[in-house]
DNA sequence: CAACTTGACAACTACTTGGTTGATAAGTAC
DNA sequence: GTACTTATCAACCAAGTAGTTGTCAAGTTG
């Protein structure tokens, strides 16, 4: 899975879009919530104190990223990971953040890391 | 690397905060030009047809994110990459759009993907 | 010293978007 | 049928931000 270099400017827009989608905490804890299993709009807005509404919003952002599949069972809309690589994809992102602070670290402590 | 579950508060602001980082054309843009080694503002705002402000600015995101390293040489500030793993969180991205797409397609198609 | 180059910062505009409010559609129960 | 539940859609507001313009600081050159 290379990418092109110089990347076209359609591929930076897209890549971007993705980053973009995760760039929000809500939409996170959602994505987490969702782990456990397949769950309803009204029980995530319950479990993340937010609105009905808000919940909706976003999860219709992620569904159409594709990273969650959208079922109806009953009166009820039960949403689901549908790739569980934007998982990988947070504990990366947890990898660089914790190289960032212990870089931070180092500058206070007197380079006692690296 | 795992991440706790469910996934406390202020991390999951600190996730997001740097996905909303890397959600910027312009600023993937930057980064993948920066893959060839070191490079001035100026030389960037040329090659990415922008002005040396708005590449400085963005840099400076970068660089407050701990993704870029900064270093002045003479009259000029070098920026280049300060953790690789970037580069595979891309392409993480891109194998994620793969199967999204893929997936759409198999809609149109008639279900031969999967 | 002055003139020039290079990058950072501040202010501003225009656009995007997270969250709320209100209304509508789909489904169930009676 | 009506009443109730659950989710989506639309309109709105407020906050954040990408890009521009203008200015200033640091460094080099003559």
């Amino acid at each position: 899975m290379a990418i092109p270099h110089p990347i076209p400017d359609p591929l930076a827009q897209m890549i971007a879009e993705r980053f973009k989608v995760l760039g929000e905490p809500m939409r996170i804890r959602i994505l987490d919530h969702l782990r456990d299993g397949p769950q309803a709009v009204g029980v995530l807005a319950d479990e993340l104190g937010t609105s009905q509404q808000n919940v909706s919003k976003h999860l219709g952002l992620l569904h159409g990223a594709g990273l969650v599949h959208r079922e109806r069972r009953g009166n009820a809309v039960l949403y689901e990971i549908a790739d569980q690589g934007v998982f990988d994809m947070c504990e990366h992102v947890c990898g660089g953040l914790q190289r960032h602070l212990a870089e931070l670290q180092s500058l206070v402590t007197g380079e006692v890391t690296r």
